[in-house]
DNA sequence: CAGTGGTCTAGACCACCCA
DNA sequence: GGGTGGTCTAGACCACTGC
C-alpha cells in the first residue's frame, strides 16, 4: 500500500453501502437467493431509496445482483463464459456455431455500416437477425449485414421469408473463402428492440462486439452483436475452448 | 393536453430525452462544446434534475458526453480504438507496447487471482502496475501478476524499486516462450485507485480484459486491465494493424 | 467567489408479477 | 390485490473548478 492517506475524504454514502452490500453477498447469501426489498433494505441501513437503489445498481452492473420488477432482487450467478473468437465462427451459420437465425430482411443499413461495407447509400442489403442462447438464457442478439455482392447466386431468386431466408443466405455465404475477422468491443446500452431480446429494459448496458469479415481485403459481412453486460463475460482467442460456465460453485470469501 | 401520440405504452420521460439529446447533439452540437447547465437543461425541458440527469448519464454510458464536476458537460469526441490483440503485446514490456510501467511490487494477490495462477495462497507474487495513454489521455490501468517461478533468476536478489524495478522484472520475462495468450473482456465499476489513475469517479464503468499468458500450459502472467469504458472501444486480432482514432471527423446524421 | 456536477432526501405514483 | 422494482418530483447540501 505504501502511501496510505488518512482520508479526510468522507465516501459517498452509496458506495459504502455497495462494499457493505458486497461483503454481505459473499458471506451471507448463496446464489439465486432472494433480498430483502428496496424499502426494507433501505430502512435497514438508515438512508434513502434512492441511495440504496444507487448501490444496487452498481452492483448489478458488475453482476453481481440480478433486479426483476414485480419480483426482487436476487443474487446472480458469475457471469458466462462466452466465447467471441475466430475459433466460434468461421463464418456465420458454420456448424458449431453457438447462433440462431431468426430471420432476414433487405433492407438500407444506418450509414455508418454502410460505411464500413463498400455499399454506396441507400443500396439495401441483406440484414440476418440471429440469437444466441446460453444455458438456457437469450445472451446476445445480432444483426448481420450482407451486401448483395457477397452472396451473388441469390440475385433475381425468389427467396423463401422467416428462418429459410436466413438459413439460404447464410449457407450461401460458406462459398467464400474468409481471409480473417477483425473484432471491436465497446459499451452501449440496449435500445427498445435488443432489451426485448435479451429480456431486459431499454438502456441496460450491453457489450456491442462489431466483426468485419474479411474476403481479399474487403469486408464480405459484418456483424453488431449486443451481449447483455450483467450475465457475460467475453473470451477471445481460446483456441479450440468452448464456452464454460464457472466451475463448481466457489464463491466465498 | 395536446396528445401528440397515443402510445399505449408510455416511453420513459428519461429515455425519451435521451433520444432528443441524442439527435441534438448530432445537429447542433460539434465536439467539445459545452452544453448548457443541468438545471438549466431540466427546466428547458421540464422536467426534474434528477430525471435529466438520468438521461445524461445514458449519453455519458455510451460515450456520447462528458461531464466533469465544477466545469461542465461537453460533447464528447468518438470513442477512440485501442487494440489488445495477440498483436499488441507478445509479452508485456516488449518493444512496441502501449503500456508504461509505473513500478512493482511483492504482495500476496487476491483469491482469485492466485487461483489462475498455479501458486498457492499467501503465496507472494510480483505485481506490476502499469498504465497506458493513448492520444494525451490515460485510457488504461494494469495490474500484471507474475509469480516469482516464472521470473527465477530474479529470486534472492537485490532488485531496485520503481520504475526500475518493474521494468527488470518485465525484461526477465521475455526469456520465456510464449505459447499464446487468452483474453476475457467484462462489464466492471472502476475502484478508487482505478478511478483516481483513469481521472474518473470510483464505480465509473471500466471494461475489464483479463489477459493469460501460456507458456507450457502453465500460466506464467496475468493481466488485469481497466479499460475506461466512456472512451475507449477495443479491438481485437487486428494483425498488425495499429491502434488509430476515428478518421476525420464524420459525424453528422 | 460563483457556478458546475455529485450526492441525498422523503415522498408519490406507475408497471409488472404472482398467488 | 398486495408486493416488487421502475420512474419522477422538488427540494437541499456538498465537492470541485476556475476566475
Amino acid at each position: 500500500m505504501g502511501t496510505t492517506q488518512l482520508e479526510t475524504v468522507p465516501e459517498p454514502k452509496y458506495w459504502h453501502l455497495r462494499t457493505v452490500l458486497s461483503e454481505a453477498l459473499e458471506n451471507e447469501f448463496s446464489v439465486g437467493e432472494i433480498l430483502p426489498n428496496e424499502r426494507e433494505l433501505a430502512a435497514r441501513f438508515g438512508v434513502a431509496r434512492a441511495t440504496l437503489r444507487q448501490a444496487l445498481e452498481q452492483l448489478e452492473l458488475e453482476g453481481r445482483l440480478q433486479r426483476r420488477r414485480g419480483v426482487g432482487t436476487t443474487v446472480a450467478p458469475p457471469r458466462m463464459g462466452v466465447s467471441v473468437g475466430p475459433a466460434q465462427h468461421g463464418w456465420p451459420g458454420a456448424p458449431g456455431d453457438a447462433w440462431q437465425a431468426l430471420d432476414c430482411t433487405l433492407e438500407v443499413p444506418p450509414a455508418s455500416v454502410a460505411e464500413t461495407l463498400v455499399t454506396g447509400r441507400d443500396e439495401p442489403v441483406h440484414i440476418v437477425r440471429r440469437s444466441r442462447v446460453s444455458h438456457g438464457q437469450p445472451v446476445a442478439a445480432e444483426l448481420l449485414y450482407i451486401p448483395a455482392s457477397s452472396v451473388p447466386d441469390l440475385t433475381g431468386i425468389d427467396l423463401p421469408s422467416g428462418t429459410a431466408r436466413a438459413r439460404a443466405v447464410l449457407r450461401e455465404l460458406q462459398h467464400l473463402e474468409l481471409e480473417r475477422q477483425e473484432n471491436t468491443v465497446e459499451l452501449g446500452s440496449a435500445n427498445a428492440e435488443d432489451a426485448r431480446e435479451l429480456d431486459r429494459l431499454p438502456g441496460a448496458p450491453v457489450l456491442v462486439v462489431t466483426t468485419r469479415f474479411i474476403t481479399r481485403g474487403r469486408t464480405a459481412a459484418l456483424s453488431v452483436a449486443t451481449y447483455r453486460a450483467d450475465t457475460c463475460r467475453l473470451t477471445f482467442g481460446d483456441t479450440g475452448a468452448v464456452e464454460v460456465h464457472h466451475g463448481p460453485e466457489r464463491r466465498a470469501s
